[in-house]
Order: C-alpha cells, then structure tokens, then sequence
DNA sequence: CGCAAAGTTGATTAGGATCAAACTCAGTGG
DNA sequence: CCACTGAGTTTGATCCTAATCAACTTTGCG
C-alpha cells in the first residue's frame, strides 16, 4: 500500500473551489453535470447526501480496489483520472477503461459482489462512496431516480460495446484516431476544450487500452504528427481538425 | 422483410414439449433456467406473465429489428439463435455479440431509447417480448426481482469486458480457444455438453466476431485440428481436452 | 440441374510484434 | 546542488502473423 503523497508534476483536473459553504457535497463538486448523484441532487431537493457514504482521496499510482475485493460502495470520481486494469484469460495485464470525473465504477461488480479489476489513480483524485444499499432502496421509491440509474448502466454497456468496437477495429490508425476523438469528447463533457488537452496515462497504458505495444504507440503518435493535422508533444495533445480525424475513420462501408 | 420459412438444416435448438397444458409460458419454456423472468416466475407465484408482452417467431437470416429502431420491448431468447450485428465507426458491419436461450437482449439500448444494433437470428428462433415498464413498476415493488435484474445487467456488462478481452489478446489462436470454450460454457448452462456442440453461425461470423477474416478462421480450424485436441468438421465441435485449452490460454503473467 | 452462398487453399505483402539500445526526465539522496 | 536512478519514451533492425488477392471446391436450396 502506498502512503498519500504530494505530487508536482499533475495538479488535480479541477478543485472544487472553497468559497462555497452550508452547500452539500454534490454542490459544490467539479461533477455535478455529469454525476448520477448531482443529477439527482438538482432533482429533488430532499437529502442526497444520504447516497454518499464518504469520500475518498487516492493519490497517484494508488490503487482503490482490486481485483476479488468485496463491493462495499460503488465509487463516483469527484475530480482526477483513474485506469482499470483487467487480467486477461491468458493472465496478463490489460487496462480495459479510463475514467474522469461524473463517472460511475463498480456497476460490473454487482453481479457476483466482487470487483472484476484494479482501480488505479493516474493522478491526485477523489471519490464519492456511493451506497449501493442506499441506491436500490431510493430506486424502490424514486421513479425518476430508477430511471437515471438504469440508464447510466445502459450506457456503461454501450460504451463498452464501444470499445470493442475500437478493439476489432482493424488498423493501429483507426484505433488511436477514435481513442483521441472519445478523450476529446470526454474532455468536452465537462466543459474543456475537446480538442485540447493533457493525456494523463503513460503510452504504455495507451497500448495496452489499444491492444498493442509502447513501441507501437511511440511511432503512432510519430507518424500522426508528421502527416495529421495534430500535435502530441509529451502529454500535451492538440487536434487542430477533428473532423479530418473523424472523416478518415468513416472510408467504405461494406 | 424475409417472410417466415421453415428450414431444413437447422433445427432448433430445443422446442418446448407439448404434452404440458395449463402451465404459464415460462414454466414451458426450455429456457426457463437460465431466463430472468423463468428465475423470477419460480420464486413468486403470482402472474408473472405480465412481464410478457408477447412471443415472436424469427426466421432463420430474418432481423428482429435494426439499428436505430425504436426500443419498446426487451427480449428474451426461448429458443434459438441470434447474433448483433453492430456499425463500427468506419462503417464495416461487425458481429458483436451471439445470443441463446435465457439471453436477455436489448438492454444497451435502455439509454436512448434506440436499438444501437441489428439482431439476426441465426436459425429459426423465438423469443418473448418483455415490456420494459412492466420491468421497471415490477422492479420498485419487489425488491427480489429489482436485485435480480441489477444482477442481469451487470453481468451483460461483465460479459461485455470479457469480449474486449477476447479482442485485445494478441494472439488469434487464444482469441479463438476462448470463443470454443466461452461456447461450450453457454451451451452447457443449458444442459448441452460443453464439449460437443453444433456451431449455427457461418466462418464469416466467427470471423467478425474475432476481430479477423473467413480466411484466417478456417486456416486456424484446419490448424487447430491437426495440432490440438478437437475435431471442427463443419459446424460440428468436438473438443476432446477443455483443460487443453484452458492451459494454453495461461501461458505467461508478465 | 444450376446457381449462389459458404468454405477452403495458395501466393504475396504489409503492419506490428519483438528484441535491443539509447535517451529524457522527474524524484531521490548524498 | 548535482549526480544517481529508474520509469517512461523513442528509435532502429528483424521477424512473423495475419490481411489481402485470387482461384477453386463444396454445400445447400430453388
């Protein structure tokens, strides 16, 4: 277990600001536009709060569970980034999801109580601890409340339909492409550039996420410089035409 | 629209029996053990048929509906075979998914409220419509039936990151002992063998679902027949040594 | 019987994996 | 303050898997 530590190099995405006071937690949180937990709080104006258990600080490189850990609380990222990582069949290691803030982890864990894969922080971050008891009893009685979060678990299964999709993608091209569009796009959902932005996780995440190999990364982002309208310096990514990107994806249609 | 046609080569799966009379449509259905509603109807003897909206039969190569298409039931296989045939971003067609017996379908598309897939069948098949609302007034009010349907669809998304894992194993061979013995699990959670099983879907198929092409699938059938413990002649399987296989996916864990 | 869909086989090629090595840079400790 | 250290990243050379193109066989169905 690692202790909490500052680090220089990443500063948190965004700090919930502290002038805010008497507010609830989901009031003041970076997330509130894209959280189940602050939709519902904007709602219906009777006691949220009793859906968060706590909060929870990870530092970077910190892992929040592991793979068999007993689901206890679902998890709502506050501000900061973290990586899923999934053992494979074969016994390797593969980051299967990035989240940022407003997302919800720990819905594939339900099924058996036990969480499927290792959360790790890529950065400074926080969470909400979401009650899974609380959330089943407040679905019983909160019409609109069961249908936000059955619509947010349609969803996370859409977006990994997604993702396979980008997996059995054919072309190392294509893949990346579309995981600069969806990074972008999740950058815009809560209100940054969507064509701008800093890349928390190492290549050798990327490639693994991307089902391939550092190296291969390394030259990708190369070559997307030299003949892309784009620039990735380090970290640092701008698509200065997401539409060509986008366009290049979309070729034949058999 | 393909009209109904009886085919010859394919017969179902398993049809209910017809000596029953009096009973519900689940306590009927040959898919009663692994079927939400089959799971729920024996647990609450009250009508559980209401959660039925209705039955469709689907003709072999027939959709049950498309892309785009409005979402109004969920569906629940009875009998049969299907496969989801989703749009990548570039427009190719790719196979996302095969269904049988007890699957329940269409939950991804709760979100928006639209079918982001089209659903073949495979061969002569037939489902049950389930009403969604029906679902969702049953889930407030019993609390059994609301953990058991959070439970389905979690595991739908569970089963969704294994296919992604599926995908991004490097290799083909492992890519595909993990499909034979992913199949052999389904079949055997229907009281089939695990080892012996008819495939309903074409080279084609597996191949999209593989992330590969026909080619490249029949050359691994024809390798893996020679050199492993199976027999692929046709559409019939024989795998003679699971462990086999099984061990041959744990090579290294780096 | 004949055509269309499904499946097999062969030859060639290209895209990445792999192995190897060097370089960059942030955090650590002397 | 600076050198050490190790993780992260880049670049090069080689090899191999699977895509592609093409021809052919088999199966199934009207």
């Amino acid at each position: 277990m690692q202790t909490m530590q500052i680090v220089r190099d990443t500063k948190p995405l965004s700090v919930p600001p502290a002038t805010h006071q008497g507010l609830s937690a989901c009031e003041i949180c970076s997330a509130q536009n894209v959280c189940l937990s602050g939709l519902f709080s904007k709602m219906e104006a009777d006691g949220n709060d009793s859906l968060v258990a706590g909060r929870r600080r990870v530092a970077r490189h910190a892992s929040l569970f592991r793979e068999g850990d007993l689901l206890d609380t679902l998890f709502a990222v506050r501000f900061g980034q973290f990586k899923s990582i999934r053992r494979d069949s074969s016994g390797g290691l593969r980051v299967a999801q990035f989240y940022m803030s407003g997302d919800l982890i720990g819905l594939d864990a339900i099924a058996n109580g036990r969480h499927n894969f290792r959360l790790t922080a890529l950065e400074n971050s926080e969470v909400c601890e979401l009650s899974y008891a609380a959330i089943t009893k407040k679905m019983a009685t909160h019409p609109q409340f069961q249908r936000q979060f059955l619509q947010v678990m349609s969803n996370a299964l859409k977006d990994e339909h997604d993702h396979s999709a980008v997996l059995s993608r054919s072309s190392l091209d294509e893949r990346f492409a579309c995981f600069l569009l969806s990074t972008g796009d999740k950058y815009e959902r809560l209100g940054y550039s969507n064509k701008s932005f800093r890349l928390s996780m190492t290549r050798g995440d990327i490639g693994s996420y991307l089902g391939t190999t550092v190296e291969s990364v390394s030259r990708l982002i190369a070559r997307f410089n030299a003949q892309y309208p784009v620039s990735i310096v380090g970290r640092t990514v701008q698509l200065y035409d997401r539409k060509f990107l986008a366009s290049f994806l979309a070729r034949e249609q058999p």
